[in-house]
DNA sequence: AATGATATCAACCGCGACCTT
DNA sequence: AAAGGTCGCGGTTGATATCAT
């Protein structure tokens, strides 16, 4: 409902800008600010539609927009956020600030999604094509619900990228009614989005040891009980592996990847919530308000409590690749590609990887994986570009 | 130098979500 | 609650640039 005429039905011009019109734009929201699209056209003096004045400023006028070619960062972070989120390039482009979501659109159309195809990957699952990495069925389906993790940090991570706009939006506001002309570039007023700190804790919580014959990893705070708390646990024939979402005080989600290798060299890395998540997995203690399913992973279980609410968790539209966690080899292996660029300076992110082999390796592909990514969005707040 | 193929990217289009009345 | 208006997103197109023959 609700759609506005288009331009070609109300006689309005089309097509490339000319420096004129640029110009015209440009002069107008700096002195004004951009207000209604819909009426700037015609305030402006320009005869285009408020669509294609707002896409001309989005993509193109704003001055805080970086243009030129990607860094090898920022195909990293692209390559690996697009893994997490899909085609969302607005959720995308929050974490590569000084860049549009267009021009990732395209950055992706035109190099990485062929550089992927070349190499036999699938672009769209970040999958390889013949799933050769995928040797057995189980691992593919074990792929398919750690998606679910990747469905919870996708929904937030949209919610986080809304609050970057309207933050900026409001900050972008405010500063063109102090100074119209003292517009900063990249800058704002507010506080950036909230970091994945637990994450960070995520991060530093893999360690080693010769306990068991599974792999732990947490946040390092998932002992805390009174915080509301999203557990998502699952095994199959391998090992366990489990998935933790807990909620921090300020209901951040706060992932934990217990994740097991299949090989008990890789041992369990533990913390003080281990017992949480020990005890559900091992009996059918479950928490209130969890919610059970199984599949070819006997168990799984999330618990959803506190502000952990389903609303905020858009899965629907959410385009995340099950198989997408479990070739965090790939994105390495594609980075690494000499034939494009040295990436020396990416060793952040390969230099764990280790191919994309199975084996005693293969979860702690996915740990490097999750780790490169959630490094990835903890670094990046709106408003301290990473790039 | 001419021509065709391919790559690039700005811009358009249609849809859905959100907001206002 | 329903209808209309506006905005933003993602897919696609088409003009231009570059490369290959």
């Amino acid at each position: 409902m609700g759609r506005s005429p288009c331009c070609d039905k109300i006689g309005l011009k089309k097509g490339p800008w000319t420096p004129e019109e640029d110009q015209k734009l440009l002069a107008y929201i700096e002195e004004h600010g951009h207000g209604s699209w819909r009426n700037l056209p015609a305030k402006a003096g320009l005869q285009r539609c408020g669509k294609s004045c707002r896409l001309r400023w989005t993509n193109y006028l704003r001055p805080d927009i970086k243009r030129g070619k990607f860094s090898l960062q920022e195909e990293q972070a692209i390559i690996q956020l697009h893994a997490l989120l899909g085609n969302r390039w607005s959720a995308i482009a929050t974490h590569l600030p000084k860049r549009t979501d267009n021009e990732i659109k395209n950055y992706w159309n035109t190099h990485l999604k062929k550089r992927l195809t070349k190499m036999g990957i699938d672009p769209v699952t970040h999958k390889p094509r013949n799933d050769a990495l995928l040797s057995s069925e189980g691992q593919s389906k074990n792929a398919a619900n750690i998606s679910h993790m990747a469905q919870w940090e996708s929904a937030r991570l949209e919610a986080e990228a809304r609050l970057v706009r309207e933050s900026k939006l409001r900050s972008h506001s405010f500063q063109q009614q102090l100074s119209p002309q003292s517009y900063i570039p990249g800058t704002t007023s507010v506080h950036p989005p909230r970091s994945f700190d637990a994450l960070k804790a995520w991060n530093g919580g893999w360690s080693k040891s010769s306990e068991g014959n599974g792999g732990t990893l947490s946040t390092g705070i998932g002992g805390d009980l009174e915080s509301p708390t999203s557990t998502l646990t699952f095994s199959e024939n391998a090992p366990p592996i489990m998935i933790s979402a807990n909620m921090g005080e300020n209901s951040v989600p706060l992932i934990e990847f217990v994740g097991t290798s299949g090989s008990s060299e890789t041992g369990i890395i533990k913390d003080e919530s281990e017992h949480d998540w020990k005890g559900m997995a091992n009996s059918n203690h479950l928490p209130e308000n969890s919610v059970s399913f199984s599949s070819d992973f006997q168990d799984m279980t999330i618990s959803m409590e506190g502000t952990w609410s389903p609303e905020s968790l858009r899965t629907n539209s959410s385009h995340v690749h099950a198989g997408n966690v479990m070739e965090e080899g790939f994105t390495s292996l594609l980075l690494s590609d000499s034939t494009e660029q040295n990436l020396s300076e990416s060793g952040k992110h390969s230099e764990n990887s280790g191919g994309s082999g199975g084996g005693s390796g293969y979860y702690e592909d996915n740990k490097n994986y999750w780790n490169s990514i959630f490094n990835l969005v903890n670094s990046s707040p709106a408003n301290s570009p990473m790039f």
